[in-house]
DNA sequence: TATATTTGCAACCGGTTGGTTTCATAAACA
DNA sequence: TGTTTATGAAACCAACCGGTTGCAAATATA
């Protein structure tokens, strides 16, 4: 069983729950509302969302408010890193280009 | 076929093969010498990439050169926009209540 | 021209995935 | 206590995924 966090967030349903509870804890019933699938399928991608700790609960009588674990979402970030160095030095690149074509108008 | 940059990102593999060519393009004989599988499965892997336009080829002859489009990387940057603002908010609340301990001990 | 090299594509296969239905459990409430 | 509500887990299923082998096409080379 893979179970990561680019494989969790790989599923289009599973990154829409993150977006919804990211900023406010909801009930697996409230999240499933949101979605044109089952409550048990919504509780299958928490359980994966759990598994990876990107998600975690809390217990309320009855009820299981999920929130997000907003600081696993910076190991995405984290092996961003890496392309946003290139990226970064490809523009400065294109903006010496830039200049130089600049200076040869002058 | 669910084809999207994430689902890309999703495969072990595939994300080795970006870091691979993101510095310089590679054939797909070279790149399959980096890994423990055929050079068919890479070549799969490849054409995923590419249907997500996250890579680009180059013919030269009958070798095909493969490099990575970065600024399609950009989309997970992207979407993670939204997480860094809470992350930042919350760091700032935190910073808040350690000030105000800071105070309290003066 | 005949042969070797580089590559993509099709067919197949076992494991995984995302969904469903059904059921069990625990808490709230009449 | 019996019923409703909220939830997770198990069993099942069709579709998909990542891998393999085999083959065809195109280019380089003898």
């Amino acid at each position: 069983m893979r179970r990561d966090i680019f494989q969790a967030v790989a599923d289009p349903t599973r990154r829409a729950i993150i977006v919804l509870i990211a900023l406010q804890a909801m009930t697996p019933n409230a999240i499933a509302e949101h979605f044109d699938t089952t409550r048990q399928a919504v509780s299958k991608h928490l359980r994966i969302l759990t598994e990876c700790e990107l998600v975690k609960q809390e217990q309320q009588g009855r009820e299981i408010y999920y929130s997000l674990e907003i600081n696993k979402m910076k190991e995405i970030d984290k092996w961003l890193e890496q392309f946003r160095k290139i990226w970064e030095t490809r523009f400065n690149q294109l903006d010496k280009v830039l200049s130089t074509i600049k200076k040869q108008k002058k």
